[in-house]
RNA sequence: GCCGGGAUGGCGGAAUUGGUAGACGCGCUGGACUCAAAAUCCAGUGUCUGUGAGGAUGUGAGGGUUCGAGUCCCUCUCCCGGCACCA
């Protein structure tokens, strides 16, 4: 047994072991239940990051826990290949997206090799690779033949400069990234997953879920908004003829008190109003500037223009006036909204700002509107009755809405609709670095989705980036086809597949990523769906995991895959953030600094007070701390660590750090105290293995076994509810009261190192792995039961209780287990800091908590 | 703006879910070992006050419920994630 600790040696050897053993190939044939543990694959950025090894670690410390548990355990990895940033890549270093793709793969693979994570390589998926998505290209001409899939248009950034279309996060503060042009809105033909037919089914199944985190699922159902309201029309007339303007509103019971409506600037008839009048015009221009981004669309000053339009309403028959707003999205709804003042902040911050009436039509006990400021109570739709509403006054919510909407559809003018939130994906992208969209524009038949027997409609990997529209629209030998219906010349489409796509179905493909005759095949995929555990980030939350329930149904229906949902339990990780460091450069630009080239300097109480450049000793000003970016520069390097300490160390301090739901604050000494604890162990183990000391007395290997036990029976509690941080401060806890024992030669000891390797093993496997063999334990701490408590150990006849007057700690008391409340009352009377506060008056009132405390009120 | 989270010593965090606030670790202080340093080991470490025993105070701010609140309720502040083309 080496005397020193050595995490390389320990940490190849252990990972030779197990590429040897074959032990993480996961088979079908077994007979323990399975255990199919998947953590979110990563972007092949080229480099691993905190975030990284923290998902992974939490994937294989589960991973390993449950192959102890008896459980046959698969874990798979892969890569989520396709994405803008190769793009980006391509412009910044000239190197074609597909080999920066896969050089970035055989690094991070390597990493995650050395992080010794329980995976079964044999299953890993590439999406950037044909044999993967042919299937998806397969799949999206099935929809599209069952009208799944379907092509309308939609508003996408335009960098008019340019001349190409941008993400969102390309988009800043109004501005094309590159060109610094102003964004325009423009409007395009794409292809839309028809979600909305699933909105229902998406919605319900949340309730099937009790292993998701009640806030995931709460995002989800605000996401997909079901409401119920009533969907009814304006009358107006146009050149003679009466013409309808649609609206949806949840407050049919303010009908009553609309004072005018208000439609988004890509309406039909604010398009119309605009012909002939040059200022509407040009505020509907205006309308056009900026992204599409919904944050930015929501936190827009609220502007607005009227059409010169009115319209009749349905109930009064008065005349209403239209105006265009840019606080109406055309996306939900009907694109246009009835605005009432009295009882919506947005139309009464409208209204206040245009001087539009403001007429109020419920009341909560009486209260008067008063028009200088927007009171709480304006919305309360649950006390408030309705008032100058002719003969709905005195009505109800619900009564007036049932009413209104019973009126609105004797008039043939609408009716009560459930409308939701969620809209239609829309997966065409303009770029070239994605799956191809299998279809063919024929002049004659339309579009023609590609013939199984053509796919995988292959996308060529040697091109060149220019930044300006994708390649694909500009190489004839790819989009120059024939027709597969008419035989005639044709064009490829040549936009490709939102990369959300590929991630929405990747872990039904782990099940049998040979498979060469289907997306998957059925029967293995049968074996190991649905996942039983999913792990990854926070910001996850709502489209990655919608979108992947989704296609799990539309997989569902084509027979595919079992069941309803994807994924059984999930874990969502907190982020992993780091402080930042900078210098103000010329005209006020902030020069980022990363933490590891800082000293931070701190006072005799370890207060940070300063910190300096290492390379020139001069201050630089300390910044938030914030999630590791490229942008602050923050970003920490994990193969630094891994070098220097070892995956071990990396690993234990990564998940003791803080409960992996948590976000987390990098901090590199706490990888110190991670390394010592380590070392630690190791030379205890060294310690056991020479033997000798004293003999242990029986109280204190009682105690000992007391404490092993209590400690483990926390553990694996913590265990059960994903606390790694608390399972790790056990193990330390298990050291530290072996470490207090005189001798090693004893059977607490042996037993306490046994339960504290295995407690461990998940976390710090390769180090486990080595002092079991080394200490005689066995030839696999992987093939070792998990560690039990041992009841027995746990019994006392007497316990401390704690002593309170008034709430207040005074003292403690020890008594016997099983001691009566009359005599722990009397017991806790007669203490000298109760009597001596008592001073000789009586006590009002005695709680006692059993096993806990006893609280003397006075 | 909307939706979802979070805030506990100098720092990361713990608290058996309403019952001893600060486990475990980092840092810091003092000591041992050493020619010295590193490593290691021992002791101390929320704040204020007191020589001391002790006392007071303390979980973002303010209020409330309770014998008892970090935990429950109300109001507020700040921070983080998502907002449909980053993944």
């Amino acid at each position: 047994m080496q005397q020193n600790y050595l995490p390389k040696d320990i940490e190849s050897n252990a990972q030779q072991h197990w590429d040897q053993q074959q032990t993480f190939r996961a088979t079908e044939q077994s007979d323990k239940p399975k255990y199919y543990c998947l953590s979110m694959f990563p972007y092949p950025s080229g480099k691993l990051h905190m975030g990284h090894v923290r998902n992974y670690t939490i994937g294989d410390v589960l991973s390993r826990y449950h192959r102890m548990k008896g459980y046959n355990v698969m874990q798979p990895m892969g890569w989520d290949a396709f994405g803008l940033p190769a793009e980006n890549a391509a412009l910044a270093n000239n190197v074609p997206p597909a080999a920066w793709t896969y050089s970035n793969i055989a690094a991070m693979k390597q990493q995650l090799q050395a992080l010794g994570l329980g995976v079964d390589w044999a299953r890993e998926v590439t999406t950037c690779k044909p044999d993967y998505y042919r299937w998806e290209q397969w799949l999206f001409t099935r929809l599209f033949k069952k009208g799944i899939i379907y092509k309308k248009t939609s508003s996408v950034n335009w960098d008019p400069q340019d001349m190409t279309v941008l993400a969102n996060e390309q988009v800043i503060d109004g501005r094309g990234w590159r060109s610094g042009a102003l964004v325009e809105k423009r409007d395009i033909p794409m292809y839309f997953f028809r979600i909305t037919q699933y909105a229902e089914e998406l919605l319900a199944g949340l309730d099937t879920l009790p292993g998701w985190p009640e806030q995931v699922k709460t995002m989800q159902r605000n996401w997909i908004g079901k409401s119920y309201g009533v969907r009814f029309a304006f009358p107006y007339d146009l050149n003679g003829k009466t013409e309808k303007l649609w609206v949806y509103t949840t407050r049919a019971d303010t009908t009553m008190g609309v004072t005018f409506v208000a439609v988004a600037a890509e309406h039909s008839l604010a398009t119309r109003a605009a012909q002939g009048n040059p200022k509407l015009a040009e505020f509907i221009e205006e309308c056009k500037r900026g992204g599409v981004a919904e944050a930015d669309m929501a936190t827009m000053e609220k502007k607005g223009m009227p059409t010169g339009i009115n319209v009749t309403h349905p109930l009064t028959g008065e005349q209403v006036p239209v105006w265009v707003s840019n606080y109406v999205l055309m996306g939900y709804g009907e694109g246009a909204v009835m605005a009432v003042p009295a009882h919506d902040e947005r139309d009464f911050g409208f209204a206040k700002k245009y001087g539009l009436l403001i007429k109020q039509s419920i009341a909560v006990k009486g209260q008067r509107f008063d028009d200088a400021a927007w009171q709480e109570w304006y919305a309360d739709k649950e006390h408030g009755t309705c008032v100058h509403s002719e003969k709905y006054d005195g009505l109800t919510y619900q009564q007036a809405v049932d009413a209104i909407a019973a009126d609105l559809q004797a008039k043939g003018l609408g009716e009560k609709k459930v409308q939701f939130r969620l809209r239609d994906w829309g997966i065409s992208r303009q770029r070239y670095w994605g799956c191809p969209i299998p279809i063919i524009h024929c002049a004659k038949c339309g579009d023609v989705p590609m013939p199984d027997e053509q796919l995988p409609v292959v996308l060529p990997e040697n091109v060149t980036i220019t930044g300006a529209g994708s390649p694909l629209a500009k190489m004839p030998e790819f989009y120059q086809t024939t027709c597969p219906q008419c035989g005639g010349a044709a064009k490829r489409e040549t936009d490709t597949m939102d990369t959300f796509v590929e991630s929405s179905w990747y872990y039904a493909r782990y099940t049998s990523p040979d498979c060469t005759t289907g997306m998957v095949d059925k029967a293995r995929a049968q074996n190991w769906l649905p996942v039983d555990q999913y792990i990854g980030g926070i910001e996850h939350a709502i489209l990655h995991l919608l979108y992947a329930r989704f296609f799990h149904k539309l997989m569902c229906d084509e027979g595919l895959v079992p069941g309803d949902e994807p994924f059984r339990n999930l874990l969502t990780q907190g982020m992993v953030i780091a402080p930042t460091f900078y210098r103000e450069g010329t005209g006020g630009k902030k020069l980022w600094i990363n933490p590891a080239e800082v000293e931070v300097k701190t006072d005799e109480r370890g207060r940070p007070v300063g910190a300096t450049l290492r390379a020139d000793g001069q201050p630089v000003v300390i910044g938030g701390t914030e999630k590791m970016s490229k942008s602050k520069n923050n970003g920490v390097d994990p193969q630094a660590i891994i070098d220097q300490y070892g995956a071990d160390t990396a690993r234990l301090f990564i998940m003791f750090a803080a409960p992996p739901d948590q976000q987390l604050e990098w901090n590199d000494a706490g990888v110190e105290g991670s390394a010592r604890f380590l070392r630690r162990l190791w030379n205890y183990g060294v310690k056991v293995g020479n033997g000798g000391g004293s003999a242990i007395e029986a109280g204190t290997r009682k105690a000992t076994r007391f404490e092993i036990h209590s400690v483990l029976k926390q553990a694996n509690h913590d265990m059960a509810k994903h606390q790694f941080n608390t399972v790790a401060s056990a193990a330390m806890k298990i050291l530290n009261a072996l470490e207090r024992l005189a001798g090693v030669d004893d059977e607490v000891v042996k037993e306490g190192l046994s339960i504290l390797l295995r407690l461990l093993s998940p976390i710090t496997p390769h180090v486990s792995h080595q002092l079991w063999k080394d200490l005689g334990y066995g030839n696999d701490i992987l093939a070792a039961p998990w560690p039990e408590v041992d009841e027995v150990a746990l019994y006392q006849d007497e316990i401390d209780l704690v002593i309170q007057v008034n709430g207040k700690l005074r003292g403690n008391l020890r008594v016997a287990k099983d001691a009566s409340q009359a005599t722990l009352q009397q017991l806790a009377l007669a203490h000298d800091a109760v009597q001596k506060l008592l001073a000789g008056g009586t006590a009002k009132k005695i709680i006692v908590v059993p096993g806990r405390l006893i609280n003397v009120v006075i």
